[in-house]
DNA sequence: CCAACATATGAACATTTGCTCATATGTTTT
DNA sequence: AAAACATATGAGCAAATGTTCATATGTTGG
């Protein structure tokens, strides 16, 4: 069949990801991309926690908190489990924590030896 | 003076990020958060390259690369070196790397074995 | 110096995003 | 069963975002 519809990026693109590959890495990220969830994230790496007490910790409203642990669900970040009332979010992905680290490294580098 | 004005966040929060560098972590993170901007970094996996191969490579407009590339270089992932008429940029960041790998091989985890 | 080229930048515009508010669903307690 | 509690969800809205278009700046070759 006609299997030549993206040799053309493929072949000069050589190695490099397909346009599908970047925009799942794209949304990956922007999980990350928002100091809400990354709250959430961060929060999670020392273990599960429930809605509420993620809401009182980062400061903000229950269902915005809600509304981000939806797509962080939906992205394989973090996953839930329910015990009576309450819904327990527990990280998902043993990528998050090696991720998070290595851009705390970056934000901390710039901290100060900045001015070169 | 009121020194307890967020007295009450850090006391409770104890080891947790304080809001401006959550805050800074989104920023970075946001940068890698968009398939043009995950597409240059990508590229540049593999060393500099000019404004004009990149728009080529990524299959957009010239202007938007360079402002994603401006960007770019204000999160200081990228630098920029100028030759004639050319600008070359390059990763200035040895994070990004590993970030980048860490991310595909999520997203790659996420092509298969998915429906468990 | 002028034309062609490479990059940068500002403005405008459409889209996306993340919050709040109101309300629905589900659970425990009395 | 009713009240109190924990979470989820849809609508609406304001802010942020990314692209395109037009144009400015800077560079090389004739």
């Amino acid at each position: 069949m006609n299997d030549n519809i993206n040799k053309e990026a493929e072949i000069k693109k050589d190695g490099f990801p397909p346009t599908e590959v970047l925009y799942d890495l794209a949304e990956l990220f922007k999980m990350f991309g928002d100091s809400t969830r990354i709250g959430i994230l961060c929060a999670l790496l020392n273990g599960e926690m429930c809605v509420y007490d993620l809401a009182e910790l980062l400061g903000i409203g229950q269902s915005a908190v809600s509304h981000q642990l939806r797509l962080l669900r939906a992205s394989g970040l973090v996953r839930a489990r329910k015990d009576g009332k309450n819904v327990y979010y527990a990280l998902d992905d043993d990528h998050v924590s090696s991720i998070f680290s290595q851009g705390m490294e970056h934000v901390m580098e710039g901290k100060h030896g900045d001015m070169a």
